[in-house]
DNA sequence: CGACTGTTTGAACGCGTTCAACTGCGGTGG
DNA sequence: CCACCGCAGTTGAACGCGTTCAAACAGTCG
């Protein structure tokens, strides 16, 4: 279910000068100051391929990073091997602040294709809260957004049938996938098999895979090897009942 | 679904110096100067009986608000109705972060008992963050604390079954309220109707009924009109496979 | 070529839903 | 005072959405 677990950190590729997210409007314009801070604050990069574990539940990691490129998910396993995926990481996302704050990692984070991280260390984030409120005030930011998506979540598992569950989760990941694209107006693609989304949604892989079939037939989405290409992201939304993502800037870290 | 919302600011009854939850063992100690930040960020209390709404969807509301006393839930619904509380709200949790950070409130939250709430004014935030690095450094940590309650009920909901369901919760909620037990060592009470733990679980009203039977036939647990009894913390931990809270300190607004 | 991953399909089963009806209790108003 | 209503809980029966079991196919990789 995850592969081996090469870390390679390469010579640093990308200085925040020169990031190529930030430009996006998306994110919120820094000042110069925090700018430098952020700089000095990212250690690195590190480079994972698809299938590899980026972070372990119950590890203590002494970093935390920002996703630079590729996709990414969060889950928990319970004890008899049942997967639950909590939600998917994308380019700009931050990962692992929930085990820097509290230590032992309550979740892993699997790496869906190549990904390619911006690192922080853990230890730093004193010198940020004291001397950088702004950059405080956005990592709580952060984690109230990652609230907020785990919120809806919760609510399309809880009470969406397989159908509006299967066509919300493709708008979202569509719509926070659209938010990050840099070469812009491309058809977006999802890099995730029909167990992936499976286990997203809480169902079985069976009975997803007649649930994603509804939804090829209806013209709304094309599916090929190990990834899902999105015709309609309107339909999706409307036969969920959902109604996109807030269009506000976003920090990045 | 939820009553009135009569909102009555009463006098000042609990000075934060007096504070009657402060002392017990699971808050983290804080300095004078933290103590007395807060003492000047609170705003006044705020009282609300069982049933009232105390924040709802779409609403931007000026207040934040940490729980003195009484139980609450957050919760959203679909356009048609269908409802999932997302999670229970205690006293010494923060209520209303996200809106205060985003704006708009995403979900709602209603009162399952009377509520004693401290009011704090959201523009205050700024400050906080500027001159106590230590409180913002918290607030981040409250968000991520409420990120992982979320995380397990996801997995819960999407991976196990009723009974599992049922009893994973019913520990969880007993838990955490043993943590904030004033009077110590009686039978914890759980203020829920068999509809709450239904919206909760993601299932129908009927089906939760037949569950929550098997836990009482069992002897785990108790029911009376509107609220749960634990028996047997332990057995319902052990049906459900999961391993109890965390016993680390936490901040207290 | 064989092994493996991802996808597909059919059929039987069963967990959980839905519909319906009934109980007990507390409040309310005629 | 009692009839009436609504809420919370309970129970039975039929139904159906989603699971489970089983088998097969396409593409890729060594």
């Amino acid at each position: 279910m995850s592969g081996a677990t090469p870390r390679v950190f390469s010579t640093r590729q990308y200085p925040c000068e020169a990031c190529p997210l930030r430009p996006l409007k998306v994110f919120r314009d820094f000042e110069p100051e925090e700018l430098t801070f952020i700089s000095k604050f990212k250690k690195g990069e590190l480079s994972v391929e698809k299938g590899s574990a980026v972070l372990v539940e119950g590890s203590h990691s002494a970093h935390l990073y920002t996703v630079l490129s590729g996709w990414g998910f969060r889950y928990k396993l319970l004890p008899d091997g049942r997967r639950q995926i909590l939600n998917y990481i994308l380019p700009g996302d931050l990962v692992g602040l929930q085990g820097s704050l509290m230590g032992e990692m309550q979740h892993s984070v699997e790496a869906l294709s190549s990904m390619l991280l911006c690192v922080f260390e853990r230890q730093n984030l004193t010198i940020l809260y004291r001397n950088h409120p702004g950059l405080a005030y956005d990592l709580t930011w952060i984690a109230a957004r990652e609230e907020q998506m785990l919120d809806e979540n919760l609510l399309s598992v809880g009470r969406r049938n397989a159908l509006e569950r299967a066509a919300y989760l493709i708008a979202f990941l569509h719509g926070r996938a659209k938010s990050v694209e840099l070469n812009g107006h491309r058809q977006v693609e999802i890099p995730v098999t029909q167990q992936h989304i499976a286990d997203t949604l809480g169902l079985s892989l069976v009975h997803t895979n007649k649930t994603i079939r509804k939804l090829i037939d209806r013209g709304m989405i094309r599916w090929r090897e190990g990834s899902c290409e999105i015709l309609d992201a309107e339909g999706l939304a409307a036969i969920s009942g959902w109604h996109g993502l807030p269009e506000t800037k976003r920090p990045l870290m």
